[in-house]
DNA sequence: CTTTACCTTCCGGTTACAGGAAGCTTTACT
DNA sequence: AGTAAAGCTTCCTGTAACCGGAAGGTAAAG
């Protein structure tokens, strides 16, 4: 299987499978030609990141993973701490995201819109400094 | 005022102002000896932008927001635009971590965490695919 | 007069790829 | 058989918003 067939059923663009193999994650056989001929095993590893991926784990948490998926001698603590710190992050950006949308939708909402130029959101925004 | 003071009034790392400058957000004014020098206008615009940073708007968008608030002339609906359609971005972004957060604490809580290799996340994330 | 502290510019690295050029191979069509 | 289109290869550049560090000029302090 040719790497543009293989890109559709992970559902993975072929650059990103060719960006993949550059930087290690997954390696390629290739046939006589030079083309990267993909197996069914390949296809699962090349599956897993993609769903890995979605959950938003970044390349190098999916390379711990992926590791770890292979090693059957592995502990579920392992993949468990991998998962959790990812689970922190997220929980990080969501507070940070909430915090904006708070003060976003305030302004917005106090912002009449029309064609005048005076404006509590440039108001807010330009608010003098804390003179140190 | 050197950079260094300025960078401390307004809560900016020195290196994100001169970056400010180079892509044309802010200009600079300098002394005979080539110093950058930041009067009170400046650091008013250098403050602007590091609140609407905050707020998680663009460089662009910044751009945008501070062209207006440099416009006397500006319509609030120009500022009330930009700012909608950043809460969207946002508004999305919340979205995708929220599906991500469910699915990964789900499984997070399925997984024993002990010395044992089987692992509920690992299942999931190399669940087979939907042969097409 | 020298050490120390700033300042300058310039270059490379970061994340996770996407776009596109130049060139080889395979497939399809006449 | 000839050719055109599709698919593959590698390589290079660009993205967002900076950070870190090197090399070298300037200023303040002792």
């Amino acid at each position: 299987m040719n790497i543009s067939q293989a890109a559709e059923r992970v559902g993975l663009p072929a650059k990103t499978i060719r960006y993949y193999e550059e930087i290690g994650l997954v390696v390629s056989h290739r046939a006589e030609n030079g083309y990267r001929v993909y197996e069914d095993r390949d296809l699962h590893m090349l599956a897993f990141l993609a769903r890995a991926r979605s959950l938003g784990f970044t390349i190098e948490s999916c390379r711990s993973l992926l590791d770890l998926y292979k090693d059957p001698n592995r502990a579920s603590s392992g993949v468990k701490e991998v998962a959790q710190h990812h689970l922190e992050e997220i929980e990080l950006k969501m507070a940070e995201l909430k915090g904006m949308h708070e003060t976003l939708s305030k302004l917005i909402k106090s912002c009449h819109g029309d064609d005048r130029p005076d404006c509590p959101i440039l108001t807010e925004l330009s608010r003098p400094l804390p003179n140190s």
